[in-house]
RNA sequence: GCCCCGAUAGUUCAGAGGCCAAGAAUGCGGCCCUUUCACGGCCGUGACCCGAGUUCGAAUCUCGGUCGGGGCGCCA
């Protein structure tokens, strides 16, 4: 009966409340679930409902100051709500903090579109304490451009200032290839010698390649053959496939075999013609995520279906893959973000350079004065979220001028 | 064609079955402050995509629909 007691009390505070808060007249359903968080039980509600109603009625009959005199008295013994505030926990953080990355393509410019989407890592790497790495993914060797390297560390430097290490992938080279050997060897990956329209043909019916069939000493053969400089396999006539776990069964067609590198004989800005197989991009972040000991990962939602692949990956090594979360896409109707296009507006010398005061890039952000302190309030107000927007880049930057003052 | 995700004021977010009778910021309107502008202060405006279901109770859970975004590259 000390429960029904204790309740009673509480109710009547609740109710004094929720009526001070509404002109007078409280409402049952907020003195219920105010009660829950005193620890009201689901099953409880029916049991106490006819006590709440005549709790609540004789509370409505008081006049608003002496609802007020009341609750002063009584609310003491009800708790507040909890408020969350700032940025939403992360889960399974280790004691010495996280590991976090970004992995800008050297292809062009970072612009705007960049630090929305790559911001949010960086405060939880300055939240927690830990590692955040720029990882420069530059195995394509026909789209890496030489300025980047320093471009990519001058911008992220200015806007993150938390930058653990920068690592180019192309240094790496060994460990990929390393990692294919081992693929290979597991029987887990094949080199498949089908052009690729031939291989899509394959994919539509569901149907295996015959390549997948070879046994280890082909599969072995044609990788030496692939890396032979001389007379090897010509681009484009060989790639490494990854055997997916449901092959090209599966009901989703961007897990179908996915390729894990090519042939491109381009020459690199950095590597020049050391190489000439380079790891594409699944195979790539899947090594680097498993040397480095990636804890938490923030990408854009169009990378789900990698994320999948890369996690078929970690599942052949046996890693636990890390936690991962899909942020929804900011797309702007107004503003020029794909790389060829600013790419080419420079080059043609249409625009001064990537600091060009009408361009949305971080080196023109900086230099008309923007903080990248107002960039991190907006993604820290904007948080994990899995929304896609579409916005005017009008509209955006009244957020970001309100932040920036 | 197949696979995946989302939907709250004009905009960006809050929201974890009941303290939501939906909160904030920004915008917009008004007033105050100011010689003017800017800044600041006060008041106001304005939203749960649609339809079923579960429940004593749904913005929240389930299912359909609609709309929006993404993926199915030898790009990342």
């Amino acid at each position: 009966m000390n429960k029904m007691k204790d309740f009673e009390k509480k109710a009547k505070a609740y109710a004094l409340k929720n009526a001070i808060h509404y002109n007078g007249k409280a409402n049952p359903g907020a003195v219920i679930s105010g009660l829950f968080a005193e620890g009201l039980k689901r099953e409880e509600v029916k049991e106490y409902s006819k006590k709440i109603n005549e709790i609540v009625n004789s509370v409505n009959s008081l006049s608003l100051d002496e609802q007020k005199k009341e609750y002063e008295k009584l609310q003491d013994i009800i708790s507040e709500r909890e408020v969350r505030e700032g940025l939403e926990e992360l889960p399974d953080v280790p004691k010495n903090g996280v590991v976090m990355r970004f992995r800008p393509a050297p292809s062009g410019p970072m612009h705007v579109g960049h630090i929305i989407a790559c911001m949010i890592s960086s405060l939880y790497v300055k939240k927690y304490g830990g590692k955040f790495y720029i990882i420069v993914d530059d195995t394509d060797p026909e789209t890496t451009r030489a300025e980047a390297y320093k471009n990519i560390k001058r911008d992220c430097d200015w806007a993150f200032g938390n930058i653990t290490e920068y690592i180019n992938s192309s240094d790496r080279m060994k460990l990929y290839y390393d990692y294919i050997e081992k693929m290979i060897n597991k029987n887990v990956a094949y080199v498949c010698t089908c052009s690729s329209e031939k291989f899509k043909g394959f994919s539509e019916l569901k149907e295996n390649c015959p390549c997948r069939n070879n046994d280890l000493k082909e599969n072995n053969y044609r990788w030496n053959k692939m890396l032979d400089k001389k007379n090897g396999y010509k681009p484009g006539e060989a790639v490494i496939r990854f055997k997916s776990n449901l092959g090209m069964q599966d009901p989703n067609p961007a897990m179908r075999d996915f390729p894990l590198a090519r042939i491109n004989e381009h020459e690199h800005p950095k590597q020049k013609k050391k190489y000439r197989v380079w790891p594409l991009m699944n195979l790539v972040v899947s090594v680097d995520d498993i040397e480095f000991g990636m804890t938490h990962i923030i990408r854009g939602k169009d990378h789900m279906d990698n994320a999948k692949r890369q996690k078929m990956i970690f599942d052949v090594f046996k890693k636990k893959f890390p936690w991962v979360y899909f942020m929804g896409r900011v797309k702007f109707n107004d503003l020029i973000l794909s790389k060829r296009k600013l790419n080419s507006l420079i080059d043609s010398g249409e625009f001064t350079g990537d600091d060009d005061e009408r361009l949305p890039t971080i080196a023109s952000l900086r230099k008309r004065g923007y903080k990248p302190e107002a960039f991190a309030k907006f993604a820290e107000q904007r948080g994990l979220t899995e929304v896609d927007k579409v916005i005017d880049s009008k509209e955006f930057f009244k957020i970001i001028d309100s932040f920036n003052k």
